[in-house]
DNA sequence: AGTTACATTACGGTTTCCCGTAACCGAAGG
DNA sequence: CCTTCGGTTACGGGAAACCGTAATGTAACT
């Protein structure tokens, strides 16, 4: 089993749930952090002294408080993580249940587990640090991995996300074009935003151009 | 101290870290729930039994499952608590940050603790307990309450809030004085729904009606 | 009754959005 | 070389939103 694991979460009352499970998983020693930046210092530290963390189990969503920190999300610890130290295994954990994002995690971060917040975190947790110590695949709970199978928002690119996400800015379609060139944003003619974003509102079933942001909210779009 | 509590929450990691304050507080008996239906029930069985208890700690989501469950929020659970066991005290206990939700909380179901899940959820839980069980008041962190404290959204009232739910939702202006006459709502003529909406814009300085419902839902009006 | 103050309606003009149609352009393939 | 196809761009007409101004209604006070 893992000796050595790192926990990043910023809400305390999760370590002690954590520890508990590494603890019976008989994991020696487990270390906290409240911040990204925390947490990647530790690990640098941990190295440096040659006592390296073989794990690390990370939240996604860290709330920003009075510290300034470098990292501001799981996301971005664990690109820090997996770049300085390739070898170390990275759990997540989170509720964050959109399956876009999870894929992502795994595509793109390649992390070696993840584990939703829910009802069975302890036993979730525990089976995906046993799965990750075995490098075994699918590290994700049978009804997530249903989940991720469905493809929802495949058709949905960073180029629609852009739009909407400046149309809840504010920008209006006709200012839409001047901002798009100002950026080097293509396509970026009038036409082609009120196309791209008459996809959306078929796809999302929305009947105008509020609907439609309200709905990529509701989704986490955006 | 309270003798018998009982902790709603969906995430089974934050029973163990609940349950370690409630502990060191003295507290005899601790039960938990993952559903708010399952909560009311076993709050009404103990009633029943001539064992009730006296203080519940609450979440305020809870996702859904399989299960099919009567109530969904932390909100409806509290409501249906209150108005079944007035004397029965109530924390709600979430990561909800926006002032007016948490205000909402106190003056419409006169709940008697509020605790951000956060970085210090452990001692901020400590402390209110300790002040609900002394019936003292402002029982929110200190950092809380100076957010709460602005008072963003006085000015803001039912009508307009009715207004931007149904722009959220697809209406448009036009048919919005039809929506609103079916409803019996009033004033609902295009004119003054348009300067109403005016108003919303210049208060929450929104370019148009889309920058506006998106400011609206991030707030957590909507 | 008359006046004032304020909110709701009514209406018209301008801008923006919406939604067609059509032209353009580059890539893939016969 | 030409055609097809997917996507971008261009333009125009009708609908909706936006923003004035003016009329009407209503309640309070003199």
């Amino acid at each position: 089993m893992f000796t050595k694991v790192l926990i990043a979460d910023d809400i305390d009352f999760n370590d002690v749930g954590a520890a508990q499970v590494l603890k019976e998983l008989g994991v020696q020693e487990v270390q906290y952090s409240k911040y990204c930046d925390d947490a990647l210092l530790k690990l640098k530290r941990a190295a440096l002294d040659g006592v390296p963390f073989d794990l690390l189990v990370s939240d996604l969503s860290f709330k920003s408080d009075h510290q300034i920190n470098q990292l501001n999300s799981g996301q971005e610890l664990t690109r820090a993580v997996k770049s300085l130290f390739p070898e170390l295994k990275v759990i997540v954990f989170s509720i964050e249940d959109r399956s876009h994002c999870i894929k992502a995690l795994f595509d793109d971060l390649k992390i070696n587990g993840y584990v939703l917040k829910g009802r069975n975190t302890m036993y979730d947790l525990k089976v995906a640090v046993q799965k990750a110590f075995l490098n075994q695949p699918n590290n994700v709970s049978a009804e997530l991995w249903s989940l991720m199978q469905e493809n929802p928002t495949t058709e949905i690119d960073a180029y629609d996300i852009i739009l909407m996400k400046k149309l809840s800015l504010g920008v209006s379609q006709e200012q839409m074009e001047q901002v798009l060139k100002l950026e080097g944003v293509t396509p970026n003619s009038k036409s082609s935003i009120e196309k791209h974003l008459n996809k959306l509102k078929i796809y999302f079933q929305a009947n105008n151009s509020v609907h439609l942001v309200a709905i990529a909210k509701d989704l986490g779009i955006i």
